[in-house]
RNA sequence: GGGGGUGUAGCUCAGUUGGUUAGAGCGCUGGCCUGUCACGCCAGAGGCCGCGGGUUCGAGUCCCGUCACUCCCGCCA
């Protein structure tokens, strides 16, 4: 092949008997046996076993080279007997009798192993990232992502997507999250941004006639880590269209991701129609709108069931508050005592006053409040869920406001204890008709909900004849095994509309000019009803993995406390650099 | 900003009711070993028990504080 090697370390085979090749790679492990010694030789593509032994020149050194040492070899290609295959191994019928071994660079004790990739903390992995990147799971890892991203091109190329690039320095926007700042040198005291997403850019892509874009995008965004969300740096899918209605996105976007789902899922099945979800059902079934739909269980309100029942706690909590409801978790199989009371001493220790429940069992509901209901309210409960023996059904009262997430993580949890989730899939499904605007708990004042660019179902009409927390907008989300993919919109491309909208949020015309300036002019010289959507890249790759923390996913991850312990960033700058940029670093006072 | 978990050898972890010299496996170093592929066998080095304070005759162990990592809440149009 060329100066290095005559084959890479997954290639040869029975063919290359008595070949003489020549090998580069990494020593993965050495078994010395004094007379004989072998060492697994890595590249990024394979392993191959060399052989040594006292006559070989190169004896000495190879009994000495060091794990993670960089090595060229020449010899040749041997037949291994037959009681010495190695079938795990592509390359394990022969292994190469080395004549001559170079030392290309040679390592020092490793602070981390990459053979067998025990477990190690993850700051030192972050620290020698370029080690961790070696072990087998994450270089496999990285090459997916590769893979997948190299897919995502080819696929929306086929569907006549144009790859765009966009601003890294930009505008700072007032909605949404905290943006990374940088000062700008020659404008002293005024600064750039980072874009949180590509939003504006895109749209104004569609306004210059470019009918479809896509970017693998980069965003950035100054706000706190979670297992599946980087501090700092993420990349979406970020997809944009002209002329076109929810539906027509839809049916763009959903044979996409199933396409790469496919091709990238090895045995995991894909649901055939992503069923589409209304936001207040998804909350009422799920308590999230983010369900993870391999829980085969639907919550349902059971208010009028317990209303002037005997169980007090109740059925007067009912009397005293109109929003006062109870709804109910069904559990296939989870009628015993022993699970019943772990799930309730579950609920005690997530702060809620406890997790009531009625147990099925020969034909009659039992527990406290099977007593306190009856016979006739405990069996209508059993028929509404289509409970059996040995099945159980879980009470939350209260203000769905208040209790939403803890019944979507009792819902979980039954899942998860009861073995009910199916691991084998994915359950894809959109979540559609999002409020518009919601009610700033604080300020008592009405905000967007969401992404203020979005398009209000009805239109202007509705803006102007609605109780603006009743619209609806044409906003939806993609989610997948409870993992937000991502959110899209029809966006509101019709200045009056759109200045209406903000106005009900409270911002004035000005303002509104101020911010959006740029796109509020494009509306205006004629652009095209347009819409999108950005499934994040990362969490794409995450499920494809089959991994549940993003950094397993991406090379150079950040900590949680966002820090790059490999470049050491952020760092101190100097003097000099801070007084260029014109500003002035108030020290934190100890 | 708040809450939970973890912190003992390079790593994974054990360490009894507060009691002598803090252990094991992996890794590392040295020695032996001609068919291993998680090679094997023998020996050795390696510890501020995260850090600071307190209680006690005595603290890895109890108390207070603090730091680091991680998970979660807030936040993420």
């Amino acid at each position: 092949m060329n100066e290095y090697r005559t084959h890479k370390c997954n290639e040869l085979g029975l063919d290359n008997i008595d070949n003489s090749v020549k090998l580069s790679g990494w020593v993965h492990r050495k078994r010395d046996h004094g007379g004989l010694l072998f060492i697994d030789l890595r590249d990024n593509f394979g392993l191959t076993q060399l052989v040594f032994d006292p006559d070989s020149e190169s004896f000495n050194d190879a009994e000495k080279i060091r794990n993670e040492s960089v090595v060229m070899v020449k010899g040749k290609v041997i037949r291994r007997s037959e009681d010495a295959i190695n079938k795990n191994l592509p390359t394990g019928e022969v292994e190469v009798y080395v004549k001559k071994l170079e030392i290309l660079s040679e390592a020092e004790d490793l602070p981390i192993p990459v053979f067998g990739e025990p477990d190690y903390p993850e700051d030192l992995r972050l620290k020698y990232r370029f080690l961790d990147l070696r072990r087998e799971t994450l270089h496999n890892n990285i090459i997916l992502r590769s893979e997948i991203i190299n897919f995502i091109r080819e696929v929306m190329k086929e569907n006549d997507f144009l790859e765009f690039q966009t601003p890294i320095l930009t505008a700072s926007s007032p909605e949404g999250a905290r943006d990374f700042l940088i000062p700008s040198r020659i404008h002293k005291g005024k600064f750039y941004a980072l874009p949180q997403a590509p939003q504006q850019f895109k749209q104004l892509l569609m306004a210059s006639g470019f009918d479809r874009y896509f970017q693998i995008a980069p965003c950035f965004r100054d706000e706190d880590a979670r297992a599946d969300r980087s501090p700092g740096e993420f990349y979406q899918l970020d997809i944009e269209m002209s002329f076109v209605t929810q539906e027509d996105i839809f049916d763009t976007v959903e044979p996409i991701l199933r396409k790469i789902f496919e091709k990238f899922s090895r045995d995991k099945k894909i649901n055939k129609k992503f069923p589409k979800i209304p936001f207040h059902d998804s909350l009422s079934k799920y308590g999230t709108d983010k369900p993870d739909l391999r829980i085969p269980i639907e919550m349902k309100d059971v208010t009028e069931i317990f209303k002037g029942s005997g169980f007090k706690i109740f059925s007067d909590s009912i009397v005293n508050d109109n929003n006062v409801r109870v709804w109910g978790i069904p559990a296939k199989k989870g009628g015993s005592r022993a699970f019943c009371d772990k799930m309730n001493s579950w609920a005690i220790e997530q702060g809620q006053p406890g997790l009531g429940y009625i147990i099925y069992k020969d034909k009659k509901g039992v527990g406290p409040i099977a007593k306190n209901i009856g016979e006739n309210r405990t069996s209508e409960i059993k028929n509404l869920f289509s409970l059996d023996d040995s099945d159980s059904v879980f009470f939350i009262c209260g203000i769905p406001d208040n209790f939403l997430s803890f019944s979507a993580s009792a819902r979980k949890r039954i899942g998860t204890e009861l073995k009910l989730i199916n691991e084998d899939r994915y359950e894809f499904c959109w979540i559609v008709d999002y409020p518009m605007y919601e009610l700033n708990k604080d300020t008592k004042k009405i905000d967007f909900s969401h992404n203020p660019f979005s398009m209000p179902k009805g239109g202007l009409e509705s803006l102007e004849s609605l109780n603006p927390l009743e619209v609806k907008a044409q906003q939806y989300d993609i989610v997948c095994n409870g993992i937000e993919l991502s959110s899209g919109a029809i966006r509101n491309h019709r200045p009056d509309i759109l200045v209406k909208a903000f106005e009900i949020a409270g911002y004035d015309l000005k303002e509104v000019e101020d911010k959006f300036g740029a796109m509020l002019d494009a509306f205006k010289y004629g652009t095209p009803p347009h819409g999108g959507i950005a499934p994040g890249i990362d969490r794409i790759v995450m499920l494809l993995a089959d991994v549940d923390n993003l950094r397993e996913v991406i090379a150079f991850p950040m900590n949680q406390q966002a820090q790059d312990l490999l470049m050491n960033a952020p760092s101190g700058v100097s003097e000099e650099q801070i007084k260029d940029l014109g500003i002035k670093i108030i020290k934190k006072k100890e």
